[in-house]
DNA sequence: ATTAGTGTACTATTATACTAACACACTATT
DNA sequence: AATAGTGTGTTAGTATAATAGTACACTAAT
């Protein structure tokens, strides 16, 4: 499997399950750490895992299918696309997407461009020094 | 009346309609444009604006007051909070919250601090574009 | 051939979101 | 006093999300 253990099973009951379990697998697909042709659990293995209801991973795995992300093999199971390019375009689209929205929701709380970057490099700082804090635990 | 105008009332289908308005509103309350002691728009009046159930605006409206934005006066209406420091409180939060959600989604896609800050300065300068072409248009 | 694991497709039930249409108590104005 | 506008509460119906359980066809390995 692999890629499986760091999944988490906490959803936040504002979005349906089975959206916050499509952005967990396009998620993996923009990183590239499913690859193309690569398979993925079954569905009621997923469902297993995640402790949702066999129909919302089926769900899930529909939706993939249906934008082209992942394929079925009747009997056999499903399969990330073999387009080698597809990482890339998720990766880019769900980029874009973030950052538009993050921009659209700045822009309708007053945020001006240079108070937006401000804000962001302030909290970037704010999870450096998380980070160190977490090295000198660990050690 | 006065900032009503600004109302659309197309909701995507991915969440509630209470919940797309309930930000609408903190929206308000935090770019300042209702100001602190003042009457907002009825259940009623909101509800044929935004051309939504009363019983949704009802609930938009109770949520408001749970988080201790609004209340009400029976048979008169209901008004924004009179605590001066509200504006800032909720512009803040909600910042903070834009900015944690955009950090949060960018780090899981895999992009470094650099090259966040780099697609968002990018995408900037094109919505700057964007309003120069519009101020051309308008001419 | 048998078996285990797979996709696929149903039915049924519960909870929530949303709409619809009321009824009632209160407030301000006339 | 009467009226219009308000918050508040209720009942009902529809659609979707999610769970639960079952059944069937296909595939690969034994």
């Amino acid at each position: 499997m692999g890629f499986v253990e760091n999944f988490t099973s906490d959803f936040d009951n504002k979005t349906p399950i089975y959206r916050q379990i499509y952005r967990l697998f396009t998620r993996l697909f923009a990183r590239g750490i499913i690859k193309t042709g690569e398979r993925i659990p079954s569905i009621r293995d997923m469902a297993l895992q995640l402790k949702v209801n066999a129909n919302t991973m089926q769900r899930v795995y529909q939706e993939l299918e249906r934008d082209g992300l992942i394929h079925s093999k009747r009997g056999t199971g499903y399969f990330f696309t073999e387009d080698e390019s597809m990482v890339e375009k998720v990766s880019v689209k769900m980029a874009h997407e973030a950052v538009s929205n993050f921009l659209e929701e700045m822009y309708a709380l007053g945020f001006k461009d240079e108070q937006i970057l401000t804000e962001l490099s302030k909290q970037i700082k704010l999870v450096k020094e998380g980070d160190k804090l977490e090295n000198i635990d660990s050690n």
